[in-house]
DNA sequence: GATCCTCTTTGATCTAGATCAATGAGGATC
DNA sequence: GATCCTCATTGATCTAGATCAAAGAGGATC
């Protein structure tokens, strides 16, 4: 078989981790790899839960909506992150790539069951689950509390440290000049704003020389200490 | 020992219910029970994970904040729902009692090891925080996108729900008259919202005949219809 | 290098919900 | 049953952010 787990390039990060090499042989017979082209949708709102899988290359958002079209992205997945709802029988939203993607993906069968019979798995599994619930929590906070100017600043801090790993500049954890995954419309999504207040929020920061924007989806961030300030309490 | 878990009244409905009868004399060890007083905290917001627990009577909130004071209440804790951060060192939130409560504390580190070794009680962990998850990122579309109007809705709706399995009244897994089990300020902090919009939120819902208002607590839904209708799209 | 196209910025105006300010309505306590 | 409380309602006004409406600003494609 092509998708041998063993050279897969989350193996270390992803729940697979958990695994040693005689279940790797095991669970790759569950799983097949899938491409999925940007903008097109892996599962979909309201949708029986029939797959689960791991991001292997690319993004994906999740997102939510209201009859009118009015949309919430609930949540981010990069590389090695999991997707889909085990033990349960719908999925709550939509999943679209939003980069030309790659998944490893079980059947919700299979992988339940093999979930239940390796601890260490659900072990992993259910540690992502609670770092995930933790980070959707602080959300809550910035969606029912924060400002415009907040929910920018952190959404440029959270940015920068999520993206921290994969690659240079990086100063106290953060990275100081990242690219942005996506336009203007989606981080209106993200933040519950509309792209008009996100992009007057954006030049703001710009002519008060926190941030600098080389180009629309760039951001480099010139004064730290600044941002985190407006992002805790709209300083 | 007093605190026997035998004789629990939430042992079938917590995750206590995937143990055994030695398993759960073996937990019993290393649970105590604790009182807790309306308006106490149990858990602080930026504190080492030190403790988790189940709540057995009561109610509680869990809260994140503002330097500012602005407060969002980010879940709420009914009697049998697990409390607190295993497999991690920080607490995001605060945990307070919302009405006089009891709960059976565990060290975060006995919990820990205890769960290692009892898959079937990580089992039940892992399901109650994917389910949370679910609930959570639903808040977060309430929250992000929904209007006064939809917020409030939604919010008797799911109270109706969730309040349903403890009374009589119901009419299609709905309870048809609840008590509220909070103010009108923390109804507020739970929807994102200021005191006064939820009240006229609320008088309007009246004057509507979608819901009657016996007093402050009690809240009756007359027309589930219509409500479900104006917590979807504002209709 | 002109013509689209899509995405972003900027400006003008509007409005849902916040804020400010009384007023009402139980429910303890004396 | 008067005096405090605390909490909820109602009204008047204000404002952050939405909505409506143009104008830039790259990138493709020809």
């Amino acid at each position: 078989m092509m998708n041998n787990c063993e050279q897969c390039v989350v193996k270390n990060k992803a729940i697979c981790s958990a695994l040693d090499s005689d279940e790797l042989i095991a669970i790759n017979r569950l799983s097949r790899k899938v491409s999925i082209k940007a903008g097109q949708a892996l599962i979909w709102e309201g949708d029986d839960s029939l797959i689960v899988a791991n991001v292997v290359e690319g993004a994906f958002k999740l997102t939510s909506s209201l009859e009118d079209g009015r949309e919430q992205i609930i949540g981010l997945l990069y590389p090695s992150d999991f997707v889909g709802r085990p033990f349960g029988d719908k999925n709550e939203y939509t999943v679209t790539a939003l980069a030309d993607s790659k998944v490893c993906v079980f059947s919700r069968a299979d992988f339940d069951q093999f979930v239940r019979d390796h601890p260490d798995l659900e072990h992993k599994l259910l540690q992502r689950t609670l770092t995930e619930l933790d980070r959707v929590r602080r959300s809550m906070l910035l969606l029912g509390r924060k400002t415009a100017a907040e929910r920018v600043a952190s959404f440029l801090l959270e940015m920068s440290e999520r993206l921290a790993d994969s690659s240079c500049s990086v100063v106290g954890g953060q990275l100081q000049l990242f690219a942005l995954p996506f336009g203007r419309q989606q981080v209106a999504d993200i933040l519950g704003l509309t792209i008009e207040t996100v992009s007057r929020q954006m030049t703001q920061l710009k002519k008060n020389d926190v941030i600098a924007l080389p180009d629309h989806r760039n951001v480099q961030i010139l004064d730290a200490g600044r941002l985190q300030d407006i992002a805790d309490a709209g300083a």
